[in-house]
DNA sequence: AAAGAGGGCAACCGCCCACTC
DNA sequence: GGAGTGGGCGGTTGCCCTCTT
């Protein structure tokens, strides 16, 4: 529309590509790099569109993907990232290796979307569908909280994607040192191309979540990313207990935490419900609390975003309590000086449920680490 | 065994954004 | 600042394969 096309599509093939095509493509890519896309498939001998070129080459022939199932591991991945990014595909395809934001997109189409709606799960809100008992103005303000939060991520994981992007150039110029920390991630020569790939930024789930809680408390930390907008509680050695709020349920605080918090009640209803995505990611014992892997708020096994905090320490219990409104009443930023802050959770913390999420949650973990040591780049 | 239905996926299309002149 | 261009992205299409009847 008002736009000229990338290239003269008369005479040029369309469809599928043969073999042959595949092998022209590929052999002067190895030889030239593509360069010019739309200069590309004349001097490659192809009848075809540079745009074409370039997804063939994209979605099909680069050396350095994976084809074939998607493990248990990257399915979560997936649903988690399109719960906070939504179909922002070249961004969840960042976090899974070898995997292209085209594959992604079609293995969500006809596998994983569908599942959730039989799940009952709206796939494109990730909340159970007949959820006709929640606060209608409510929710729709802590999804458009949540929504707002995941598009502050975006847009810092877009920002630091643009930074490695011109970092790459000075990097191949003048290569990093042993530092691996550098950047955050290393340089990994790309075979077909020469050329060096940077590793994109990693917006890991466990970040995202951080974000949404950070925003949830509306705390500001800096963590190490240095274009970061996520924050993150100065909670250090007690558990944080978050009830089942916006549903007459009590706010059992953290004494780090702000009285404010107590006011994004309902946006921790979202949060939980972000997390029934399947039954692994969040388990309810007999009381009705909902237990998250304490995990869950760290990121790579080296560098942990909440520092300071062990695994033992950081910990979220969505606890259920029909009587316990008080709380949420009694308890004002002045109060919270830690000398009950684990008054109502302690009790049972480490429950099996507990254990059963963490192998669940490590493995997302470990998913999302892998990721971050080889993406490609296009 | 054959025909129709449905699913899976590669590829295309059109829009958008960043960059250059 | 505006137009042109290249590249990227998400949505959609259509072919092919498998399953069902």
């Amino acid at each position: 529309m008002g736009r000229s096309p990338c290239c003269e599509k008369v005479g040029l093939k369309k469809g599928p590509w043969t073999p042959e095509e595949d092998q022209k493509l590929l052999a002067y890519i190895e030889q030239h790099g593509h360069g010019s896309w739309r200069a590309l498939p004349a001097k490659a001998g192809l009848q075809r569109c540079g745009k074409s070129c370039r997804l063939r080459w994209i979605n099909y022939l680069r050396p350095d993907i994976k084809r074939g199932k998607f493990s248990l591991q990257e399915e979560q991945t997936i649903i988690q990232l399109h719960a906070l990014l939504g179909n922002r595909w070249s961004a969840i395809a960042t976090h899974l290796p070898k995997r292209t934001d085209n594959e992604i997109k079609n293995y969500w189409n006809t596998h994983l979307k569908k599942r959730l709606t039989k799940m009952g799960i709206d796939p494109v809100t990730h909340k159970p569908k007949t959820n006709a008992l929640g606060s209608a103005i409510g929710q729709t303000r802590d999804a458009a909280n949540l929504s707002h939060m995941a598009q502050w991520e975006s847009a810092r994981l877009e920002a630091e994607a643009r930074l490695v992007r011109e970092s790459k150039v000075l990097l191949v110029t003048n290569p990093p040192s042993q530092d691996h920390h550098q950047l955050n991630g290393g340089q990994i020569p790309n075979k077909a191309t020469g050329l060096a790939a940077s590793r994109p930024q990693c917006l890991d789930v466990l970040k995202a979540w951080q974000g949404v809680v950070s925003g949830m408390f509306g705390i500001a930390r800096d963590i190490e990313s240095p274009t970061s907008t996520l924050n993150f509680p100065e909670n250090n050695n007690n558990m944080l207990a978050i009830s089942n709020l916006g549903f007459g349920q009590n706010f059992i605080g953290n004494n780090s935490l702000p009285a404010s918090c107590f006011e994004k009640s309902n946006q921790m209803q979202v949060l939980k419900e972000k997390i029934i995505l399947d039954d692994h990611e969040m388990t309810t014992d007999q009381g009705g609390a909902i237990w998250f892997q304490e995990s869950s708020f760290r990121t790579t096994a080296h560098e942990n975003i909440i520092e300071g905090l062990s695994e033992e320490d950081v910990m979220l219990v969505c606890e259920s309590s029909d009587g316990g409104g008080h709380h949420h009443q009694q308890k004002s930023s002045s109060t919270m000086d830690g000398e009950d802050q684990n008054s109502d959770i302690n009790n049972g913390a480490y429950n099996a449920n507990f254990e059963d999420n963490r192998n669940y949650w490590n493995s997302i973990l470990n998913l999302v680490n892998a990721s971050a040591t080889w993406s490609p780049v296009f």
